[in-house]
DNA sequence: GGCCAACTAGACAAAGCATTCTAAAATGCC
DNA sequence: GGCATTTTAGAATGCTTTGTCTAGTTGGCC
């Protein structure tokens, strides 16, 4: 080691984070990122090979963080708990909150997807996601059956959640305490299977 | 009049809402909408004024169909048939069904905002489907309680239904029938109020 | 104390974009 | 048939972006 750095590759990701959270994929530019941060933009190149690979490790970071606040409760059978687990996870990360539950990945990498190894690492998170839903559901239904019955989980667990808190990420506010309620309500009304 | 035009307003509307369908708005550019049509992009701008203005215009077009299909059912008292009416109104529209409920406008015109005629033709229609979701909630409550009220209900009829939908929009295939029932059950155990 | 790899620094080149501009073609009307 | 005007047609312009390239700087280690 011979120079220390000033900039880490954390700095450009929370940076574009930010930026995405603010303004939309769009606003994270090269240059935006590297004004947030307060640094040229060649130096994000000695650490990012392209623009489409900055993207990818903000979005795998947010996802990793996500997924790790809700598989362990998947996994010990809670369902009504980790839809439950948005809501905290979604005030003390406010800003990934809004980077990862405001935005598709396919709109984000629409123009030129990140590159290989971030492409398996988020394959990987998305299939850790799947078996943490996998295992939640059980064995419950072959087929067809067992893929509605996932539909359902994902629905209640995930999308639906979501869907609630997305006005209010939108606005920027914080998360009002009757989408907790909603959220119970929901579980209890519509079980999962 | 002299010379007859060979493009019309809505070709350029169609092709627009086509590209983004397909390859999120970035994909939408001047040059893609004009290949699309078959036409130069220098004729694009004899209809609108900028990429602002077209991608504004497409976007009211597709949410006024929507709302025209879902607001006379809030009106008249069924939320639950307004929630349901969604789903043939996708089958039928489907390249504007995923136009409109896979993009928030925010990230639609982040760059620039539509030209004001356009942007208060969208407010118009945003304040006829806020209407019609008072309407059907009805006098139940005052201030905080009925925003909650409303909140519920766009939630019941609107955000949740397309939650549902979202990830076979995605995938671009047919509509699972058990989409249906999931609305249905939904509206069985979570009623309005 | 000097060496040298890793880094900062920012100008630069290349590409793609929205928008404009000039020229030509079409068509109803006189 | 010729004129006025709308439209097609597509090249040209200027801006913004990503990614590269050359210089110069830092700081641990021999």
């Amino acid at each position: 080691m011979v120079r220390t750095a000033r900039f880490t590759e954390d700095d450009f990701i929370e940076a574009t984070m930010a930026l995405v959270a603010e303004g939309g994929p769009a606003a994270a530019t090269m240059q935006a990122i590297a004004r947030q941060v307060g640094a040229p933009t060649g130096s994000i190149y000695h650490r990012f090979e392209s623009r489409a690979a900055v993207l990818g490790a903000a979005w795998n970071a947010a996802y990793a963080s996500f997924v790790g606040a809700l598989a362990p409760l998947l996994h010990s059978g809670r369902p009504r708990e980790a839809a439950l687990a948005i809501l905290p996870w979604s005030r003390e990360n406010a800003r990934r909150a809004r980077f990862l539950l405001l935005n598709e990945p396919v709109t984000l990498f629409e123009d030129t997807p990140p590159p290989a190894p971030l492409r398996q690492a988020l394959e990987r998170l998305e299939d850790e996601f799947d078996a943490a839903f996998r295992a939640c559901v059980g064995a419950c239904g072959e087929g067809d059956l067992r893929e509605e019955a996932l539909a359902r989980a994902k629905f209640l667990i995930f999308d639906a959640p979501i869907a609630i808190l997305r006005p209010h990420l939108m606005k920027g506010g914080t998360l009002p305490p009757f989408a907790e309620r909603m959220i119970a309500e929901l579980h209890a009304g519509m079980p999962l299977a």
